[in-house]
DNA sequence: TGAAATCGGACTCTAGCTATCGTATATCAG
DNA sequence: CTGATATACGATAGCTAGAGTCCGATTTCA
């Protein structure tokens, strides 16, 4: 249903440790190694990750040694929505209902298929359940435990 | 992020096929050849989704020729959180943290990992969410467009 | 000059989703 | 009784995306 590919986690865990880093000194950096190396990551999968980060505009990078990566967006501006995006690419409940224009594309059964609108219409919910939350409430700890259940 | 696969989406589309056809005449049977044809599904797979519904106490099954299924359970009773259970198996966001206790099962970052906690309660949330959808909500059409944008 | 870092591509391996085939069993109509 | 139409069930193949590995190029600091 629903579920994090690994290297959105990685991303998670990396930008955890960059912000408390940051936290005391905002001019440390950050490397590939680094974090592979204190969370048992393998290396490559984390510095893909890391240059995914910066490619999208989260982080900041600096070459050659003594360099690596820096926070350069808030977290608390960043939602999981778009995260997810930037991680995994936008994704949908159904194959053929990305946005309620482009929907045919994909699916076979676009034609016939009678749940494809209500299908629409949840996936902007979901989308919306998402954009509600934001990346600094996973990346610190004390995350809403208690809402409503 | 998060997408139904294929047999789920199949699983709705008979769920509302039934539906529709029962509201008039509770005492019609719908053979899986019939959801397959009128909706252009592979023939073998929609059998299964049905025979996996009636196993889950969702439908009745009729053996023989005139056989078929037949709705048991209120869609209003059932919630996407259950039926993405039933259809897809129990997921989580992550590896590790399907319930916040048997969580290092089949996750090697497990003692590591410092945002297995926050993921936890983060699943919480999302199943509140799902838990939150009446699968009536999907197999009727009106589902609700215009919440908080 | 070498060590350490970002950057980038190509490749394998695997698990899970999707689909197909074949077969057994049950029921109704004639 | 027989054939048509159902459900029920298992085995199997193809495919795709995810995850991981390997190799190399470039940049920068000491
Ligand atoms: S939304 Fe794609 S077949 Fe229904
Ligand atoms: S929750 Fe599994 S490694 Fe973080």
């Amino acid at each position: 249903m629903i579920k994090f590919n690994r290297t959105t986690e990685y991303g998670l865990m990396a930008l955890r440790h960059m912000s408390r880093k940051q936290l005391m000194d905002p001019s440390e950096v950050t490397s590939a190694r680094e974090v592979a190396d204190t969370y048992g990551l393998p290396f490559e999968i984390t510095a893909k990750t890391l240059l995914r980060l910066k490619d999208s505009g989260l982080i900041q990078s600096a070459h050659g040694a003594k360099g690596g990566y820096t926070l350069q967006k808030s977290l608390e501006q960043i939602s999981l929505a778009e995260f997810l995006d930037l991680m995994e690419g936008r994704q949908s409940l159904v194959a053929c209902a990305i946005d309620s224009d482009e929907s045919l594309l994909d699916c076979a059964y676009g034609n016939r298929c009678e749940i494809k609108h209500v299908m629409g219409r949840l996936n902007e919910k979901v989308a919306r359940f998402l954009s509600g939350i934001q990346l600094s409430e996973i990346t610190q700890e004390s995350f809403n435990k208690g809402s409503s259940p």
